[in-house]
DNA sequence: AAAAAAT
């Protein structure tokens, strides 16, 4: 990895501030008085002043006019060249450790007990303290797929919460009912010491509208459409908001996505709550969604915002080795996933297949069925109940292999997942030929999460795919390796060898 | 085309 790092002022006559450890300890008096349920070695205030000495002078390197011991401090595995951008005068001091954060004994239990983390992430020490420090200012943030931006929203949501109020504090919006679900689950076990409760707000097959009573719960996690319906209908409160939260939401603001939707949600809070919090969480932003993100933070609220972004050469993941296979037609497509992927990838974890529609997923799964193997297939037509227990089912591990739509494309977080396989290449629907980057980036990024290995098979059949394929790799500045022949094992093996999985 | 969800 030779990836570096800088932190950047918007504006140089009003440069961000690095403050050292030693002034935000000075102002975080009320948290030590909370952090006395922890186990020792991971308080603050346990640690040794030589250690303190050598974290301190660690972050005083952070200072932006040294740009060279920058880039050796940020240098990160699991993430690479991120920018953050501030505006105004807030001072913020990454975060070394959790400790460095203003939260809560209960929240730091969390972390450590509940989800094992050790230290932030290189997302999660640049974006914490800016969602955590008040002024609480909007941000909008880029990351690398498996990079940890959902920890940092999550919890951002949790420390905004008062635990003694009944009433919805926080509100996350996703693209899909599961991701909402495994962003709950990812909240409930973070947030398990705080005794904050949580509600799912997505469609519901028993559950009319009259019937539901008014939203008591303090954190409310949900697709856009029942959102807006619970809005409308009163059930879902938002005078006491402090924090709104757009998962993926590149696409919850993009023209024939989710715009609409989100404006009107965005809208109707700060109409109610005008210094509500807002977060906007993606790994990708293209140039029109990224305009149009800092154009609705700038018009919802007179508020300061920050803003991450890192350059689209830069978003392909190191971990991950991607590969192309010419394929005559579209039968060797099948015998490709049935003899190679399938028997091999079954050694080295599990996989999922991505096709374009709900379709040829049913019609892949047909074959690959007929032939006699076990695959489970994921599109937005079953029924409510059928997704989630595919999904349970994937992710307890007792499926290997998921065939799915673009609905598991983005988010979705299985560790085991090694092998991602593009059956179709994604297309973007109003344009002749031109390859959607953002959802291949996406759906690649299934496998190799937090930094490890993946590798990536796309199956090309004629020219117009082969097109694609060269516009991603230029897209990205990410070559694709050619796997020799789609008839041979060992260049199969080959590649999952190289890519580390064998 | 797919996604969510309302119409």
């Amino acid at each position: 990895m030779a990836d570096t790092a800088t932190v950047s002022s918007a504006d140089s006559s009003n440069q961000a501030t690095i403050s050292t450890p030693a002034a935000s300890a000075g102002t975080s008096t009320e948290s030590s008085a909370q952090q006395t349920k922890l186990p020792e070695s991971k308080r603050w205030a346990d640690v040794s002043d030589d250690e303190k000495d050598e974290i301190e002078s660690k972050i005083e390197s952070l200072a932006i006019d040294e740009p060279k011991k920058v880039n050796e401090f940020l240098e990160d595995p699991e993430s690479a060249n991120i920018e953050a951008v501030t505006s105004g005068g807030t001072p913020y001091t990454s975060a070394k450790r959790f400790e460095d954060l203003n939260i809560s004994a209960e929240l730091l239990q969390g972390l450590y007990v509940e989800m094992k983390f050790e230290r932030p992430s290189k997302i999660q020490a640049i974006t914490l303290p800016m969602i955590l420090t008040p002024p609480y200012k909007n941000l909008i943030a880029q990351a690398h797929n498996g990079s940890g931006k959902t920890t940092c929203f999550v919890l951002g949501m949790l420390s905004r919460v008062d635990p003694k109020l009944a009433a919805p504090q926080a509100l996350c919006i996703c693209p899909t009912r599961e991701l909402a679900m495994q962003n709950q689950e990812v909240l409930e076990r973070m947030g398990k010491y705080t005794g904050i409760t949580s509600i799912l707000a997505i469609p519901m097959e028993d559950m009319p509208m009259s019937k539901l009573p008014p939203v008591n719960k303090q954190v409310v996690i949900g697709t856009p459409g029942t959102i807006n319906k619970w809005f409308t209908a009163r059930k879902l409160g938002m005078n006491s908001m402090n924090i709104l939260v757009f998962d993926e939401a590149d696409h919850m603001l993009a023209e024939g996505g989710f715009k609409q939707d989100s404006e009107r949600i965005m809208k109707g809070i700060v109409k109610i709550r005008p210094n509500c919090q807002v977060l906007l969480f993606s790994a990708t932003f293209n140039d029109a969604v990224k305009a149009f993100a800092t154009k609705i933070v700038t018009e919802i609220s007179v508020k300061e915002y920050n803003q991450l972004f890192v350059k689209k050469e830069e978003l392909s993941l190191d971990s991950l080795k991607q590969y192309k296979v010419y394929c005559p037609n579209e039968l060797s497509k099948i015998m490709v996933i049935k003899d190679k992927i399938l028997e091999m990838g079954q050694k080295v974890g599990q996989t999922i297949i991505f096709v374009k529609t709900r379709n040829s997923a049913s019609m892949l799964h047909k074959s690959l069925v007929e032939y006699g193997y076990e695959v489970t297939t994921i599109q937005g037509a079953l029924q409510q109940e059928d997704r989630d227990k595919i999904v349970k089912e994937f992710k307890e591990g007792l499926t290997q292999v998921l065939i799915s739509t673009d609905l598991l494309a983005r988010g979705f977080d299985q560790a085991q997942v090694n092998l991602v396989v593009n059956y179709d290449l994604p297309l973007k629907y109003d344009t002749r030929g031109e390859p959607d980057y953002e959802v291949y980036l996406h759906r690649i990024g299934r496998a190799g999460r937090f930094g490890r290995k993946g590798a990536v098979f796309n199956l090309l059949c004629g020219d117009r795919d082969n097109m694609l394929m060269t516009k991603i790799e230029t897209h990205f500045n990410s070559p694709v390796a050619e796997v020799a022949s789609w008839e041979k094992d060992e260049d199969f093996e080959d590649a999952l060898k190289k890519a580390g999985l064998m």
